[in-house]
DNA sequence: ACGTAAATTTAGGCAAGCTTAAATTTGGGA
DNA sequence: TCCCAAATTTAAGCTTGCCTAAATTTACGT
């Protein structure tokens, strides 16, 4: 009664442009030229034509040599898609066996192409889930997206603390499978024993099996950054 | 260590062109012109021009005025493409719940963006399945498809035959969703009870349930065209 | 306050594919 | 055989989205 009454019909390019803007605008405040051709792999000018031509349809608005943020209804395109990646690489890892490094490029073209419907039988199929293979939520049908829990970068946690791995980003498949071959994956929970000056890396300790054995990791600053946890108990000296 | 040496790579237009232009030769000898353009829905110039790159590009051969043949190229991208296409309407309709009429619009969206492993993990999926949910074959992995059995449209099955509906077009979803509604689907058996002349319609008689209850249907001539029937047992008077 | 480096936008162009209108080729009937 | 209709190709132009080079704006350091 108030689903798909407006039919989406951007171009790929439109959809790309709108994800990439919406994933800057989380972090950053404003999304800016240089950074939305670097996450896209196009030249500045190219993204300055595309911006006008995005503007002019209502998707988002430009603040010449400022920047751009997106509109309602460049918002709504761009949370779409982002259901759209995360439904499929979840669907992906549960039901046709990808790994979590490798899904990531698949989505990517097959967010373009997927119904919504297809989109509405996969979600369907695993239950409904509220978080992709690598922790990210993923927002309803509706355009509605979770808070971001206030997580910790890895690099961030206190030694001593006990920690829970929750999002690891999906975009660089060699680091997802180093990650995953320390034996980290989302909900694994570790200490944290130590971490060096300067930022130096980061030491954790994870219980594995049921055997309780102990794994202890180093992990550089740079990797420690792209972990996000959830601190669970335990208290600093 | 024969497999996927060389990327595909080929662009939408181009792969809707390979696929439209076998799927000509199968019924006629040479593609024409007008029936590319008539099968993708474009004007017959812009045929003109794609025909002209795709023979540059070494994937078909033109003979001006005449038409066109796709190399062993062009046949081998065109293969891949059924393979994909009919590989994903049988996934969709065996793990996602579609209707045997709905699947051909996503699978021509789908068929362009999935990846060659996606498609042989989807295939592993079904246990390597030689029939899409139409009958048609599915093309091996390597470019080799089934030879057409010697079917007879149910048009020219004689009547007081018995036959087994093997194939029906995919094209056009109100067509499948009236022949389903008859209880017609690929492997249904049914005998031609009789036939008016002048291309008129076909009566068939199907045994439904296991309570054999009979059904009568009278197929029109144009539909009776549109299904491919091996004819089974029961000898003309 | 000013000058320069970095970021951004404008200018000019290209390729893919589509369109319509006009020219050409083909083929069948009188 | 000739002529016309249908099929096809050529011509000219549009849109999207990319590029490089040049012009502009911003912002920062001194």
């Amino acid at each position: 009664m108030s689903a798909d009454r407006k039919s989406p019909g951007y171009s790929r390019s439109t959809e790309d442009y709108l994800k990439a803007i919406y994933e800057l605008e989380s972090e950053d405040r404003a999304a800016q030229t240089s950074a939305i051709a670097e996450a896209l792999d196009v030249a500045p000018p190219s993204v300055s034509g595309m911006v006008k031509r995005l503007s002019e349809s209502g998707l988002l608005e430009h603040v010449p040599y400022r920047g751009v943020q997106l509109t309602r209804a460049g918002r709504r395109a761009a949370l779409r898609m982002m259901r759209r990646h995360r439904i499929l690489e979840t669907y992906l890892t549960s039901k046709l066996g990808y790994d979590w490094d490798s899904v990531h490029e698949e989505a990517e073209r097959l967010e373009h192409a997927v119904s919504d419907e297809l989109v509405e039988r996969m979600a369907m199929a695993l239950g409904y889930p509220q978080y992709d293979p690598h922790g990210a939520p993923i927002p309803t049908k509706d355009g509605e997206i979770e808070e971001p829990a206030d997580l910790l970068l890895l690099s961030e946690v206190p030694v001593g603390q006990v920690a829970e791995l929750r999002m690891v980003s999906d975009r660089d498949p060699d680091l997802l499978r180093y990650v995953a071959s320390l034996g980290l994956r989302v909900g694994v929970v570790f200490e944290v024993i130590g971490r060096q000056p300067f930022r130096g890396p980061t030491a954790i300790r994870l219980a594995v099996g049921h055997g309780r054995e102990q794994h202890d990791h180093v992990i550089g600053h740079e990797l420690a950054e792209h972990l996000s946890c959830l601190v669970l108990e335990g208290d600093v000296v």
